[in-house]
DNA sequence: ACAACATATCAGCAAGGAGTGATATGGCGC
DNA sequence: GCGCCATATCACTCCTTGCTGATATGTTGT
């Protein structure tokens, strides 16, 4: 097994942090769940995750450029998909640390509960 | 495979961005880092990570909170260990996902590069 | 060409969150 | 009990980041 990374400045670490602060956020959340389920168009995203368009299209535009999703335009719509299946990989062994650590993570008075 | 969870209000999306939030910074990583390859006192954390002392204390305290990490005393001591396998799984999977997004979230100019 | 529809972008605001320097608290040795 | 060492906490500052309402841009149909 590899030795862990603890240097603050390298790049791995700087990497770590940016992607993990891709997923921090309910709205983010939201629109992958939502992706994960099928592709879907924005004005659909804007339907099954009650956000309003603009902020869906924000995220959209940084999950574009992260290449977390990916688009295809049809007409008028633009579809946007998952990229990779490691996502909702992810997801699942976040839900399984969760498992573990549900209760201290809802007392931690640390982090904003939205 | 179950249904992926698409509203941005409910309890699991919350608690997964919560946790996703503990992650998401590169201090909190550097000692994540640390404390999977050993159990360690905070000076020692502070020798490792380079950061300040009230800084890993005040990261420590939510990690603890949290259910991430564990402490023992030892005298004037306290070492802090990880409390779970499940941290290092998830630090691969995002290490996974990395080798498919890296240019893409190193090019992403929506979070601080720091 | 114009209107309608879909989506992206912009500017501004407010809240969140990380870090620092100083200080408080706890354990140990004499 | 006191001084030293280890660690926790506090108050404040500053920067980051998410969202909104308005507007700009792109596509389609007539």
């Amino acid at each position: 097994m590899a030795q862990f990374v603890d240097d603050r400045k390298s790049a791995t670490i700087e990497r770590r942090a940016k992607l993990f602060r891709g997923f921090a956020d309910p709205s983010r959340l939201a629109i992958l769940g939502a992706l994960c389920n099928e592709p879907l168009a924005v004005h659909e995203l804007v339907e099954r995750t009650k956000l309003s368009q603009p902020n869906v299209s924000n995220h959209l535009r940084c999950l574009l450029e992260c290449g977390l999703v990916a688009s295809d335009r049809h007409g008028r719509f633009i579809r946007y998909r998952i990229s990779s299946p490691r996502i909702t990989v992810l997801l699942s062994d976040v839900d399984a640390l969760l498992d573990v650590v549900a209760e201290g993570v809802e007392a931690c008075d640390n982090y904003r509960e939205a």
